[in-house]
DNA sequence: TGCGTTATTGCAACTCATTGCAGATAGGCG
DNA sequence: CGCCTATCTGCAATGAGTTGCAATAACGCA
């Protein structure tokens, strides 16, 4: 959560934001500042403000980058050991209905969550070494406006993962 | 299974092997042929040629494209209700360590499979409508060609699905 | 403060996919 | 044909993620 790019990249395909006033939170000041702007945007909504929600959102305000929904769980159980699987994949799946996290699948197809906003990026995963990166600015934008200008598709990066096999697993066979 | 690319496409990425028996059976006389060329394969590793292998192999010979585990286990149920799943799940990944099928994950992280050979392609799919395409081989080519250029990173396309909205659903709203 | 409404949770069951273990069996050899 | 070896299967258990339903609780209003 160290930069901030231009909001209409963490928005939906075709639709263009203003800034939203619980995305500056997530990035400005953690769990507090978020768990309020959740709160409020909850209220707005007709729904609820419980303590379960309250704890999934510290715990993801104190994560950096990519997290497993078992690293989530078991976080949250840190917090209240009465903490229900279920009740944190619901949870997930709001937020992201709410624009604060999104997911993506790893290639073995399980989920991850990251806290937006993040600027939206591909992934290289190399399948010999499991190391994963991401796909550079410049390559990502150019798969993007190739797909967009030749099929009219709008490419979700966050969903893009290359896998292959990286350099350093070519070059020792 | 209506083309025979170069066998190259097919194979392990670095590694150049000649037209397989079994993969040229796969595509010229469906089942019993490649039943044949299956269990050949087999004994010549020391592996063993069981009537569950057999069903699910006749049922991979007479699908075409993309199959769904689950549909697979239904379908050797057809042919033995005795049929367990993890027996089929495992005899899948048996084949494809032999290179008889390939599997992929949709975009929801459940896998899929196909009979090979298939020529390698990528996807492109509609979170919008679920609607799902190939890449096309001129796409993709750019994509393989500028990543092994850029980072030295060979892609496999089999595991590529490029996610976002189509032209018609970005039309429609 | 109490009540009513309804969103949310806990629980149990489910699907998908993986894995350990003991019994079954494929298949080579004498 | 029988024996032996080791691969394979069936079974049960597990983890990841989803879903229906009844009970709980958030929260607005009087």
């Amino acid at each position: 959560m160290s930069s901030y790019p231009d909001p209409t990249s963490s928005a939906a395909a075709g639709s263009v934001l203003a800034p939203d006033p619980f995305q500056q939170a997530a990035g400005e000041a953690g769990s507090p500042a978020l768990c309020a702007a959740v709160r409020d945007r909850l209220r707005e909504g007709g729904l609820r403000w419980t303590p379960q929600r309250r704890a999934l959102i510290e715990v993801l305000a104190e994560t950096d980058g990519h997290v497993t929904t078992a690293e989530l769980v078991e976080r949250c159980r840190e917090r209240d050991p009465a903490t229900i699987p279920s009740t944190v994949y619901r949870t997930l799946d709001m937020l992201e209905d709410l624009g604060v996290v999104r997911h993506c699948h790893r290639p073995d197809g399980r989920e991850e969550y990251h806290v937006l906003p993040e600027h939206e990026h591909g992934h290289l995963y190399c399948r010999a070494c499991g190391g994963c990166w991401e796909l550079e600015r410049d390559e990502s934008d150019r798969i993007v406006g190739m797909l967009e200008r030749g099929q009219g598709f709008a490419v979700d990066l966050s969903h893009v993962t290359i896998v292959g096999r990286c350099r350093a697993c070519r070059e020792t066979g």
